[in-house]
DNA sequence: ATGAAAGCGCTAACAC
DNA sequence: GTGTTAGCGCTTTCAT
């Protein structure tokens, strides 16, 4: 490994004539220098090429100014998207992301290790994965946390996530206004955490208007698995007036799956409700009544409630709720 | 900030009566210690939860263990997924990402000096406005860099990218063979390398075959702007025999724009192909002719090759040009 | 305002 | 196999 080598601030002092501390005083902003000394300085490193050494400001810093994002790679349709906003977030703060990948609760001590070890200055948690003793174990190190769309209920974490259940009721509103006496719930997996809210949301208001015992299939958030939980269901038993999906992804293949296999049309055999408001949900041939969720503002407030715990770690926990915007779509439509 | 005292390996050597050193060893895989050392070592960091630290391991190896992946945060539709399988792929071979974003060539050098800065071990490029100058100044710090799906011609550079020329001539012997005699090409934004390579052999293949001057217009990948590209032409314009989109998700606004604006139908009016082989070009609703994108060999084969960069430096540039597979959709059929 | 000096926690010669 | 020692490049008192 012939890497060249670096320019250290000792370099620079030597050749601008000045202490190395005069060197590192220059390169961090807020500490005092003469102007003559900083102008001094900065034309030697620039002309050398020097550029500060961000592991040994680290080390002794204790600071990384790296948060770690953890993610599955179980394709839950709208992280990516997620990530992408997060990252665009953190870097704006001059903070980088690291990204961990967490997919069974097996690897977690590992990845707690790994986080630990490298010093991060705060956590973002995606994954389904991450359990409540890995908040403590965090806690303990005292770096902060933030939940995404994850519900650890006992645990007082900071989380940010979107009021599933405004969203959820007010699809069910719509349906039950629009004179539908019939439901399905098609929900996500179970070891979603929001997958197990939408459904457990649903099927309670649902007994709360009066439908009681409202049947529930399930698909794991695919296209394919929305499909066959429809076809599934029909099999043994008559159309519904009504299908709410745990997603938006799962009402696509609800629709599609009606259109190809049971040669009947949405809205007006059949109304289909989705949940997310991913893109594909608006386009032209599915343009599904669903709650969209508020991702820009979710991803922000995630990142400011942990920015503020990484400068006051004494902060209370938050959790922040927004709520999701209705998407009237062309899915669903008054009966009778 | 009242951060517990990190436990370091002198605190492990005390407790366990060896030396610093016997604790580093015991640590670092590939190294020997005796049997009853290690024993002991790993029973006294176990219990103190001594964790090496990793930032201090970078400051000495001048090895960070962190791979760089640089993205931009316009969304190119399938970068997300794309990033998913890097994270997931250098995951497995012990690296960790650490995620950059470049918007627009301005902020290039501010985001070398940062990559620079961290002592990544090694760069993958996803984003447009990673230019040539960029690969020769961390090829002057030896930080191997491997582009993906970017095409930066003279340098010699290492670089994974599916092959648009075979798979776009595929689509078109399609239609050329299906008796379609008039041409449209939907392109992506010009400042994406993809998309001009794509539009220029479109172009020049149609040519070949006989279609000289076949027109085009411009979209950014977008739903919408497929939509508005082909409605923009079809107002002074008779419509194609078929249209060529640079990507699916083009193609879907297509096939949207005619269903819902000009009561066309695909294929019977028109034929539509795409590219990329995105999961929604597969529903039932578009079905789209259009070629996979091998996505994992793809990313596998862009850290492949990086990993062998890093542990030997000296190898030789190496393009790997992995063939994408044709998906035989429902927007085409044979004309008269 | 500036310089000297003491680490941050670890690795890697080098002796023993 | 094990301990000693000298750094990696920086930040941060503490004198001056």
């Amino acid at each position: 490994m012939s890497r060249k080598k670096r320019v250290t601030s000792y370099d620079v002092a030597r050749e601008a004539g000045v202490s190395q501390s005069a060197v590192s005083r220059v390169f961090r902003p807020g500490f005092s220098a003469s102007d003559k000394t900083r102008e001094k300085v900065l034309e030697v490193a620039k002309r050398m090429g020097y550029k500060p050494n961000a592991i040994a400001r680290m080390l002794i810093t204790q600071q990384s100014g790296i948060i770690a994002v953890i993610v599955s790679s179980r394709a839950n349709v709208n992280y990516p998207e997620v990530l992408s906003q997060l990252n665009k977030s953190i870097s704006q703060r001059q903070k980088r992301v690291l990204l961990f990948t967490l997919d069974s609760s097996d690897d977690l001590d590992e990845l707690l290790e790994s986080i630990w070890t490298f010093q991060v200055d705060g956590v973002i948690a995606l994954a389904a994965h991450f359990e409540e003793r890995s908040l403590e174990q965090l806690a303990q190190h005292n770096i902060p946390v933030v939940l995404y769309n994850r519900n650890v209920p006992e645990a007082n974490a900071n989380s940010v996530c979107c009021s599933h259940e405004r969203g959820i009721k007010q699809l069910i509103d719509i349906l039950h206004e629009g004179n539908h006496r019939s439901y399905l719930i098609i929900s996500g997996p179970e070891d979603s955490d929001v997958a197990n809210e939408r459904r457990e949301i649903a099927s309670q208001y649902l007994t709360q208007l009066g439908y009681s015992d409202t049947p529930i299939v399930y698909g794991d958030y695919s296209y394919e698995s929305g499909r066959e939980a429809l076809a599934r269901w029909l099999k043994n038993n008559n159309l519904p007036d009504a299908v709410i999906c745990s997603n938006d992804i799962m009402a696509i293949g609800v629709i599609d799956e009606l259109r190809e296999n049971m040669k009947l049309s949405v809205p007006d055999d059949v109304s289909v409700v989705g949940f997310d408001g991913v893109s594909a949900a608006s386009w032209y041939s599915y343009q599904i009544t669903t709650i969209r969720q508020p991702l820009e503002q979710l991803t922000k407030a995630a990142v400011d409630i942990l920015m503020e715990r990484i400068e006051n770690p004494d902060s209370p926990p938050e959790t922040r709720v927004l709520v999701g915007k209705l998407i009237a779509g062309n899915s669903t439509k008054p009966r009778g």
